[in-house]
DNA sequence: TATCATAATAACACACTGTGCTAAAAAGAT
DNA sequence: ATCTTTTTAGCACAGTGTGTTATTATGATA
């Protein structure tokens, strides 16, 4: 009966126009209404697939952080199990331009999930992410056997998805000082202290 | 022969007003107009004090950082020079209200500075400021002898202040996760693997 | 092929926002 | 009492998110 329109595709769409003013203009400049122009359609037919701006947003973040796991996904990764683990964790941190837009989204999203309940459920699934990540991490060690023995796993985790968002954090905030370089080789030595080789 | 007032006096009168409603209704909802309602003057006038948000944002949130400096400085801290680098620390990371309120102040002012030249400069300044403190706790257990000659000085001063931003970030986000028992526990754990006590 | 239900779109109103500008008020010095 | 400068108030402008209402388009049905 009714005009039919690809939903998925056009949010797509609608996605792509705020990520290219995000990464042009900063977050903030992504309004509906500026989306809309960005688009090609008016604002009332945005709001048609994205009813709140949050809601864009929680598309928005959804549909790039999925892009980035699969940019992960056909990474090569090495073969050493310490060094793997290593460039899995350096993949979370904004050390290029990409990574640097999604990170600084993510947090924008986090701040406003602490006054705004339709973030809240996201943001959780969210903070999980770098917790279960951590995790998997240190379960490879562990099955290869390098973990030390004086690890404590439970602490051990909480450290280090915090140690990787605090990595995060500067990277994006102090490029200058937190470069590449640094950061790798905080990592590096972080896991070394984990591991007997 | 003009009219005087106070100026640093009034700036003061809108910070407390503006930080009452910061803590009740979020920041987003600080804005000049409400600001000046609650501080019982009219934009105009507040804007007269301060002539950007940007301006005032700044001003709070030196206001606000120097009143919990302050807050430190009359603590007592433990005779246990482990043990007091441990608390000193554990200030840094937001496990009450009123520090939970300014570290989102502090981080929607960092995300802010990113596409706001005026802001910057503080940035850095107070990026910087976890850097240091970071040195100077390890500055102090290497004074006192307890950090392990293994310890490689430089990098864990960027570990350990990525390390308490990432638990702040966490305590902030995930308070049901990262409980004050937990963020405590990560750190006294993070200690003693550098120290040899 | 004409009708009709519904999806898609557009357009407007409302209450906000930050900021620039201008005019009025206040008050100390002459 | 007058002058000068600070302080205050108020308005205008462009922008924001969101709610509501009308219009257009479309595909299935009769």
């Amino acid at each position: 009966m009714p005009k039919i329109v690809n939903h998925e595709q056009k949010r797509k769409l609608i996605a792509e126009a705020a990520w290219k003013i995000i990464k042009n203009e900063g977050i903030e400049k992504a309004s509906i209404r500026k989306v809309a122009a960005e688009a090609g359609m008016s604002s009332g037919a945005l709001r048609h697939y994205f009813s709140t701006q949050d809601e864009m947003l929680l598309f928005i973040m959804d549909y790039f952080f999925d892009a980035g796991k699969k940019r992960s996904d056909h990474k090569e990764w090495s073969k050493d199990p310490l060094k793997a683990v290593e460039e899995v964790l350096l993949e979370l941190v904004p050390i290029d331009e990409e990574k640097k837009i999604e990170t600084s989204v993510w947090w924008i999203f986090a701040l406003r999930s602490l006054t705004s309940d339709a973030l809240k459920e996201k943001k959780d699934e969210l903070t999980d992410g770098t917790y279960v990540l951590a995790n998997s991490m240190l379960e490879i060690l562990t099955q290869k056997g390098i973990l030390l023995d004086s690890v404590n796993v439970d602490l051990e985790r909480s450290r280090l998805s915090a140690l990787i968002e605090g990595m995060s954090f500067h990277a994006l905030l102090r490029p200058d000082v937190y470069t590449p370089e640094m950061v790798k080789e905080v990592i590096s030595y972080h896991l070394k202290t984990l591991c007997n080789k």
